[in-house]
DNA sequence: CAGATGTCAGTCGCACTGAAATTT
DNA sequence: CAAATTTCAGTGTGACTGACATCT
């Protein structure tokens, strides 16, 4: 089969019972705040040289440790066709070290270098700039609770969709 | 000059006091939630043929009425030249009307018809189960949280940029 | 053999730029 | 003439698909 289950809305959802005002207007604050977020981040890093797809792998790459390229592009929400070019890039600033699988021959495993841990931060920088700039109108109170409710809301929206990078 | 002071983010920008972690996890929380939610949209739109962007503009043409395009364009968030394209599509589904303005020659009046407002019906409800199945892990209260928040995000993003659809 | 992995080539929608032509 | 409006013709990037060779 192909992709098609993935993130599939389901027209016979009935969810709870918020006004339909509301959700009317839900809809078009979260698209668009989307956009204006992504765009100032994308912004933001574009002096880097950093494209946003560099900060999610380097992340996951620090947090969960050395992985295949199919796990990598599973865990960062990357496709796997797509990965291979941004890990080109990553290896071609030594940031990331990519070597055959001695156990697997299929697989490259990907390591994070010290110098990847040093862009890391210098781009995490950068965002900590873009959030505070973003939230500027929000309490610390209140930027916890944006961030609890957004968590949960990604969480089911990433428990409903299958893995990301399907890529067959 | 070119459109480059818009939606810049200033690096030396510097908001409240939250945890470094918790603006790092908040920046990729409003990117992964993003991506997100505007596939699921978009996903649930297409089966309507109606882009994103048709959504907009029919809304907007409701809520504040007829209007010349430059002002449908920065009222809507979309480019005056990608516009045109968007207009010519909903003027052959018959839900809008472009008429040349008699006042001034340079200007089309937009005016949304009644099919056009079916229409428009016909794309919030699909777009009120959309919400529904984002939202789904939230109470009515916690979605007007979300919503209160991100307005206010959204509002003072909208205020940091230019208006949209610049277009020299 | 089926299945997983990395890679390449290409499509599609979207944000965005630049430069006409017409009218004020 | 300068400025505003509509339009057309592009660019660039990111999400996504499909097929291929290699290996288990």
């Amino acid at each position: 089969m192909d992709t098609s289950d993935e993130l599939r809305f389901d027209p016979a959802f009935d969810g709870g019972g918020a006004s339909k005002r509301l959700r009317r207007q839900l809809s078009r604050l979260l698209g668009m705040t989307s956009a204006q977020t992504s765009r100032v981040a994308a912004e933001a890093l574009a002096p880097l040289g950093a494209p946003k797809a560099h900060f999610v792998v380097l992340a996951v790459l620090d947090e969960a440790g050395p992985a295949s390229q199919a796990v990598l592009a599973d865990r960062a929400r990357v496709y796997r066709s797509d990965l291979v070019a941004v890990l080109n890039e990553l290896a071609e600033g030594g940031w990331i070290v990519r070597a055959p699988d001695p156990d697997d021959k299929r697989r490259n495993t990907i390591t994070i270098t010290d110098a990847g841990r040093e862009r890391l931060a210098e781009i995490e920088a950068v965002l900590d700039g873009v959030n505070d700039f973003i939230t500027a109108p929000l309490s610390e109170a209140e930027r916890a609770q944006l961030f609890s409710l957004l968590g949960r809301v990604n969480a089911h929206l990433a428990a409903s969709a299958g893995g990301a990078s399907p890529a067959p």
